[in-house]
Order: C-alpha cells, then sequence, then structure tokens
DNA sequence: ATTATAATTGCAACCGGATTGCAAGTAACT
DNA sequence: AGTTACTTGCAATCCGGTTGCAATTATAAT
C-alpha cells in the first residue's frame, strides 16, 4: 500500500515462498493483481502491462503458473474468460466467495459480504459433492434490472 | 419418442410457435435436443448432426435464435463452452436449478436435490443482486476426491 | 564476483469456439 | 406458381487459450 519498494519486495518474497523466481513480470503481475482487488482476466492483465512490454504468452504463463502455485486463484465465471485474483494468504481453504456476473453488462461482483448455504434436501442423494472450489452466480444486476 | 414422423410434426409446429420457419436445420436440432436429456455444447451438435451436412456456422445461428426465441436455454457452465439444452415448455421462471461441475472429470451435475440460501451478512451490501439465472458450482466430485 | 545451469521469456504459430458479411437458396404468404 | 423476406453455406475473422523452440536471465555454486 506504500512505497513500490515495498511492493516490489512484497511480491518477490511471495514468489521465492512459494519457489517460483522473482522475474520482472511476475512481479509486476503480483503487483498489479494485489493493488486492484479485482479478478483480472488474462487481456486485462496484457493491457494494464502495456507499457512494460512483457510477451502475452509470457503473463498468460505467468498467471497460470501463479495459480498453480497457490498464489493466485483461477476464476470460470462463465463469461468464457479465465480471471485471476490474488488469494488471500490467511486461507487455504479451497473455497471463500461467491462471484457475481451481470449477464447484461457484465460487471462482476466479489460476494464477500453475503453468506451461502447449500443444504441436500429431500430425495435421495445423487453423488456427493465433493470439495467446492467456486460459486458463480448470473443475473441481472440492481442496474440492469 | 416414436415415429419421426411425430417428432418432425411436433418440432416444426414448435418451430412455428415462436415464429421461426421450420427448416431443416432447426427441426434436426429440436429433435436432436428432445431426444438427448443432456445440454450440448456446438460442436457437440454440429458432429451428432454431421451426417445431414449442415454447415456449422447454421448450426451456431440456429441455437442461438432458438434460444433467443425461448425454446432452448443457453447454458455457460464455466468450462468455457457453451452448451444448449431443451427448455422445459412449463417453467418461464428465470431460474431452477444450480449445476455443478467437476472441475477434474468434467462431469455435470443438476442439483434439483439440493436448496441454496443466500442472505446478506454484515457490512454495507454494495450493489443489488437483482434477479438470478444461474447458478453454478465447480470443484472436485466425489469420485475425483 | 564469476560461472554454470536450469528456469523463464519472446516470438511466432496454432487451436477451438464464437461470430460475421455476403451471395445463393428456400419457406411461407398470396 | 410468384414474390419476398428469411435462411443457409462459404469463407473469413476474432479472441482467449496454448505450445515449441531458441535466446535470455535468475539463482546456486564456485
Amino acid at each position: 500500500m506504500n512505497g513500490t519498494e515495498t511492493d516490489t519486495a512484497w511480491a518477490k518474497q511471495a514468489l521465492r515462498d512459494v519457489t517460483l523466481r522473482a522475474t520482472a513480470a511476475r512481479v509486476a503481475v503480483l503487483k498489479l493483481l494485489a493493488s486492484k482487488g479485482v479478478p483480472m482476466s488474462h487481456s486485462e492483465v496484457v493491457e494494464s502491462l502495456a507499457e512494460f512490454g512483457f510477451d502475452q504468452s509470457t503473463l498468460f504463463r505467468c498467471l497460470n503458473e501463479m495459480a498453480h502455485a497457490g498464489l493466485l486463484s483461477r476464476l470460470d465465471l462463465g463469461d468464457h474468460t479465465r480471471r485471476f485474483e490474488l488469494k488471500k494468504s490467511s486461507d487455504e481453504a479451497e473455497f471463500t466467495h461467491a462471484h457475481f456476473m451481470c449477464v447484461d453488462c457484465g460487471e462482476l461482483q466479489c460476494m464477500d459480504d453475503y453468506s451461502l448455504q447449500i443444504t441436500p434436501s429431500r430425495g435421495p442423494r445423487r453423488n456427493n459433492l465433493g470439495t467446492i472450489t467456486e460459486i458463480m452466480i448470473r443475473g441481472h444486476c440492481g442496474q440492469c434490472n
């Protein structure tokens, strides 16, 4: 939140903590995602970091590597575009919060401030649900009616 | 379920009911989706109807037109592939049931037998949620652990 | 500080799903 | 049967995602 210096140091350390080399591209991605609160798509990241001239494939690989390493989470929100967000260091849990996307305007919203309950109702349960990694809710947002 | 004749007649009528011309491609798509119970992707439809030689763009447009006309529903289940399923004439409701997709094996499951509750928790609510059209839950299914 | 080495990058190309312009073909009304 | 607006087929394009490979570079060892 303060100087770029500190942010950079933090990013480098975060990378080394998961045995990834602290390269310029990865540091930049990490700082970018840390500064924005919202999940970003590959192309949004490419555009946001255009000034540095990283290749799109580099950023693509960075995003996936960092997600695989547990630094980011990969979201498939149902609009055919994968998004990445900084994973809160606190939780190792698979699932944190649901996301809401407006099918009209495309606006994306983290539903931190809602709680979800999933309960089996009557009838024979078919398959065990296993572990949940992501909950995606789509609909028309308040603005779009 | 019985003769092709009857199915064809039904399909043609269903199309005319929503003021779409009853063309060979549309009839074939409608009969296909009616025969299968599962949502199908564009490419699956193309492949299933390969014997008739419809162009992929034709089928693409048919699917979207029929979805737009209310005959089919379009699903974005988070695997970057749009699927279409015959809409049950009964429900006009926006949202019916959630879907669960295993991120490992890709298996798709309709969660008819679960109930969901979404409740705002503490803190200032940001945007109004509006109406929900689709709830998608992803994770590891029982089999895949 | 220099070197060795394995990880990473940039480039260029490719893939599949989605989408479109346009000329030729056809369903449906008269 | 004739007219006309709607559909189709074709070819091309767009975009997100993905890869092989040679050049580059972060890190560990010297």
